[in-house]
DNA sequence: TCTCCTTAGTCAAGACACTTGACCATATAG
DNA sequence: CTATATGGTCAAGTGTCTTGACTAAGGAGA
């Protein structure tokens, strides 16, 4: 692996990613959804499935708790999620999806693959299995967390 | 391309991009160079073949020319970067770097190539070249800068 | 050359997304 | 039943960006 080959891999994965979170956040905007940053996807990928409590967000999203329970404060004031009382732990509050809160998610798995799509048009079907395939080894394969740059 | 692939496409890329930043800043403050974060990395590679002003500078990390102006101050006093008069533009100052800021960028090339290296062996150099390849089309190819997150 | 508009740079104040610190309510262990 | 840990929020502080206002210098046109 020589110098210039680490440069130019740095290079083109940096801007792959950059491009790919402003297509994804300016296509989830023209679908409505034009007061939502990169961070709430993120947490909208961590409460989809059944919900999640403050602490676990903030866990999942690599940052304190205090910053997680304004998140879910700014989610709820736009209406993008609910809180619920935990049905096993008085303390703790249940945060999931409202109504709206789901329809973003879903237009954010839209707005990807429509972000991803011309990237396939150049690649080929082929390669581009292969990179998701290769991407998938390099990866670490914890939450998928807004960037810390 | 089906939805769930471009979900497992942006969970890798976004987790690659952020393993490689978050590798390259542990390794170039192992080497001693522990305050400096990313942005700074990306105004180096603006500065470093023969300088740039602030406005330069600023076009290409995507910010206000104050900003700008705050992160050459910063890096001043830190001595990374020195103003030094503009030859052309009695208005301008051309910002270069220094004996330090040289050595931090030669540093960071070190950090990135030790960072992917683990890379190269998981995928074998074939597929390696193939990856830098395939991400160099699909980038745009614009400046680099940090991230909009 | 004088005037007018543009551009380079900085100072100041404010926005925003985080942080640390303090605190109460509830759970859990000994 | 007391002691300690955990879930959540309020308040204040921090770092990095923004917008707004300004000065100094360049450049185009009469």
């Amino acid at each position: 692996m020589r110098q210039d080959e680490a440069q130019a891999l740095t290079a083109a994965l940096l801007a792959s990613a950059a491009a790919l979170v402003d297509g994804i956040q300016a296509a989830v905007a023209a679908r409505g959804y034009d007061d939502v940053r990169p961070t709430h996807g993120f947490a909208f990928a961590r409460l989809a499935p059944n919900g999640a409590t403050v602490s676990e967000l903030a866990a999942h999203l690599g940052m304190t708790k205090q910053a997680a329970s304004q998140l879910v404060e700014e989610l709820v004031t736009k209406g993008y999620v609910e809180r619920r009382p935990h049905p096993d732990d008085a303390r703790a509050r249940l945060v999931v999806l409202s109504r709206r809160g789901w329809a973003c998610t879903r237009a954010a798995d839209q707005a990807a693959a429509e972000t991803v799509r011309p990237w396939a048009k150049v690649l080929g079907e082929r390669r581009m299995r292969a990179l998701i395939a290769d991407l998938a080894k390099i990866a670490p394969h914890g939450p998928l967390r807004p960037a810390a740059w």
